[in-house]
DNA sequence: TAAGGTTACGGCGATCGTAACGATC
DNA sequence: GATCGTTACGATCGCCGTAACCTTA
């Protein structure tokens, strides 16, 4: 068993077991990693694979117990060389976060800005992506960093900490009737509702306090993304139920914005990573740094 | 980087920094290792041990942070194997069991015998040890299950389960004046007592009983052993504080048994083992076993 | 001076690449 | 016939062992 035997098994994963792309991907020819998984299997004396004639097409029982092993050995690999360059210089690196679009853009430029300019040597990558995806990124390593509102903490293999709390706000246009008088919820259900996509930035919340009162909302458009809600408010299609750090007093002045912190239930910003990587120092600070930004929102 | 230089740093750890010994452990001679060792620093950028001349005389920090890796590493490794070995035949291999001379005595015989009856294939090895030493022998891979009723749940790398309940009990000659009347925490503590040494077996129950009313026991014999106990009750040195399972109604019928589960609170006896190691099959079904006697047991 | 560690060098073997072959869609 | 995997064989490079050397209790 040696550690290129362990990484072809992580390859092979991410290649719909193929062998060829796997040698790709390793900088090899495909016959040297055939000989690679034959030898490995033979040490271990039973096949990893399921084989079609010769092609793998599945894990056997065996193959999928060993790989909890591999991806745990790829990990403590992987952090040994990171732990490693972190004390040659904890100032330069890269960091991959994983956000939805709220958070990118209501949320996150204060605390980057301020990480910038402590660590001007560490690059950032910013991956949009869904709830769902966000936390499959982890763990598939395309990101280290996850910062999102639903469903993160039923995960075992992840830390998650949290971040801040917010409400809901309701938005529309200064005409609206909905821009004057007692907001409840039974008043909010009689107009047409713009909101997110199901899945994302508090979405849930929404659901469950109409429902808890036996509304069903008319949502006539679902986003993933609080600008494209605000331009459809501004059409006059309806009410926009959004973040109420999505509303900015400046360039949304020609919008009414309304609480609605006492009919939905808070929702809360969590910041999850993989509890078996090492992050590196800057990787600590960032996250410390948007604590810091999370800790000063009053919700 | 490759496994015969996570293997190497594992192995200096158990040779006190020695490269010539953990050459010897390896097999093989010992500039081998020294520029193995070169090499897989050279690859980190940054030493991994503290030198005085040439010799290795501890971990630098980041060594310190490399080990914990380095021995999930050596686990994931092990376990891999353990794995394919249970896929070949579940059947056969070994089990070490840590544990305490009262437990191997007196809880242990009955459900080792099924075990040998299913698994006859197994070699069992028994490591008696103080209760400190068990989880230490987990740790140090000398033993893969320990059983044994002090300080085991407070370790966050350990799973433990509970196995049963059980109660102190006095005994003494037949002629003792405490074989008749009623025993109070009072009574017993004006009589010479003979019972564990610290640390073993529910002495820190003990302990606590006495300590809870004010009183000192006067100590005068603490052995690891029920049996040396028992001799010098026999001897008329004083009475025995013993664990319930340990007065033997057939042997120890020279002897008065007398129940303190109304002085004493119950100890607990748990299975332990680690969380990140793969137990074969057979080991699962020991612990199984040991659950099942446990749970036979009337308190 | 013994014990522990490093450096230099030659030899062996593991593993790679080329290439031809086999199978499967 | 294109894609994917296996087998055979020669070449290379990594790693070991021998051995001489260095350093400190």
């Amino acid at each position: 068993m040696n550690l290129s035997q362990i990484e072809l098994l992580q390859v092979l994963q991410e290649t719909e077991l193929n062998l060829s792309k796997a040698a790709d991907k390793m900088h090899v020819v495909q016959s040297a990693v055939s000989r690679q998984l034959q030898l490995f299997e033979a040490e271990l004396g039973s096949p990893l694979f399921e084989r079609r004639g010769k092609k793998l097409v599945d894990l056997t029982p065996l193959g999928r117990q060993v790989m909890d092993e591999v991806a745990a050995i790829s990990q403590a690999k992987q952090n040994i060389k990171t732990i490693a360059a972190d004390f040659l210089d904890s100032n330069q690196g890269t960091i991959h976060i994983a956000t939805t679009h709220t958070q990118a853009k209501y949320f996150l430029p204060l605390p980057i800005q301020r990480f910038r300019e402590k660590y001007p040597g560490v690059r950032i990558y910013m991956l949009q992506a869904s709830p769902e995806q966000l936390i499959d990124q982890l763990h598939n390593h395309k990101a280290d960093v996850a910062i999102c509102t639903e469903k993160v903490s039923e995960d075992a293999g992840l830390v998650t900490k949290h971040c801040y709390e917010w409400h809901h706000a309701a938005v529309m246009p200064h005409n609206h009737p909905l821009a004057t008088g007692e907001i409840t919820r039974e008043r909010l259900a009689t107009f047409p509702i713009l909101t997110y996509s199901f899945g994302y930035t508090g979405r849930s919340m929404i659901e469950k306090a109409f429902k808890d009162r036996g509304l069903e909302l008319d949502i006539i458009l679902a986003a993933a993304d609080t600008d494209v809600i605000k331009t459809y408010v501004r059409l006059g299609l309806g009410v926009g139920l959004i973040a109420g750090m999505a509303y900015d007093t400046f360039a949304d002045k020609d919008l009414v914005v309304r609480d609605l912190s006492h009919l939905i239930p808070r929702s809360v910003t969590r910041i999850a990573y993989l509890k078996q990587n090492y992050l590196p120092l800057y990787s600590q600070h960032f996250i410390e740094e948007l604590l810091l930004a999370g800790s000063s929102i009053a919700s």
